[in-house]
DNA sequence: CTATATACGACCTTTGTGGTCGGATATAAA
DNA sequence: TTTATATCCGACCACAAAGGTCGTATATAG
């Protein structure tokens, strides 16, 4: 139904809570967890798919943790949103280069890449320090785009 | 995965099919389906829907079928989406005005919420005369919304 | 009266999401 | 070196949603 899905959610608000932690003091999953109330085993594995994915930097064993591997102005929503849900498209009969197999002369597929573009650069325009309580410039740069 | 459904897809080809065969030249739901491999009884409950949120006239009987109800270009695309796959919402946590029981301090939400209204507009701007393959405009038009 | 068509609800199958569990590895501290 | 605390990673499961099917009622042109 074109949402986020809670593991997109999930991982907004913790990469926006380390962003509050900074510079670099790292946080464990549980603790990110318990805060929010959010399954622990969870947040771990997508957390560990944002290190994967180099948005995050993670540190084993007692006082271990993840923290931001980029500055918070330096990572945006939708790399933490492509990192989790993978590549993003707007039309279900498109994948990455998959063809829909049946309707060859599908001329909805082409304004809707457009569309697809315009809420790439829109998650593409928000920061984590966006997402921050100290930071209100973000509402006011998409409102901008707009 | 922040995709639209094949549902959507379906409305979105029917409606610009009809737009192709005005002015209100009826149009049934199987002839629609077999011309774009979609199964029958699914495009039927589609196309109802789109009846019962005023898009769409209905015919019964022989040569009956569906037209539109208004010009293509007074039809937007994000109408027909809302239609088919009801409020249309970004955010996991949000539904119309449920709020999301864990937490409290959710400041992720509300920069979504303009993502969200980024995303409204940008399918607002595309009418299905926009979709037609005789009228490449809105291309231009999403493009310099940008 | 019949063929064709919409209208609509029940149902089913498949897929995806959210969440859990178990075990392996790494590391700081006792 | 032992222990507690972490990340890591795959397998698994329950539940919901999506895609699709079926049966039946109703309307209408010929």
């Amino acid at each position: 139904m074109l949402k986020l899905s809670k593991k997109a959610d999930y991982g907004l608000i913790a990469v926006r809570h380390l962003a509050e932690r900074l510079p670099s003091a790292s946080c464990s999953a549980n603790e990110i967890a318990r805060t929010y109330g959010i399954p622990a085993e969870l947040l771990a594995k997508i957390l560990q798919k944002l290190v994967r994915n180099g948005l995050l930097v993670s540190q084993h064993g007692t006082n271990g943790g993840y923290a931001l591997a980029k500055l918070p102005s330096e990572i945006t929503a939708f790399e933490v949103i492509r990192a989790i849900e993978g590549p993003l498209f707007i039309t279900s009969c498109v994948t990455d280069r998959r063809e829909c197999g049946q309707m060859t002369k599908c001329t909805v597929r082409e304004p809707l890449r457009k569309v697809n573009e315009t809420l790439v650069k829109a998650l593409s325009a928000v920061t984590i320090s966006n997402l921050t309580a100290e930071d209100g410039t973000g509402l006011v740069q998409i409102g901008g785009s707009l």
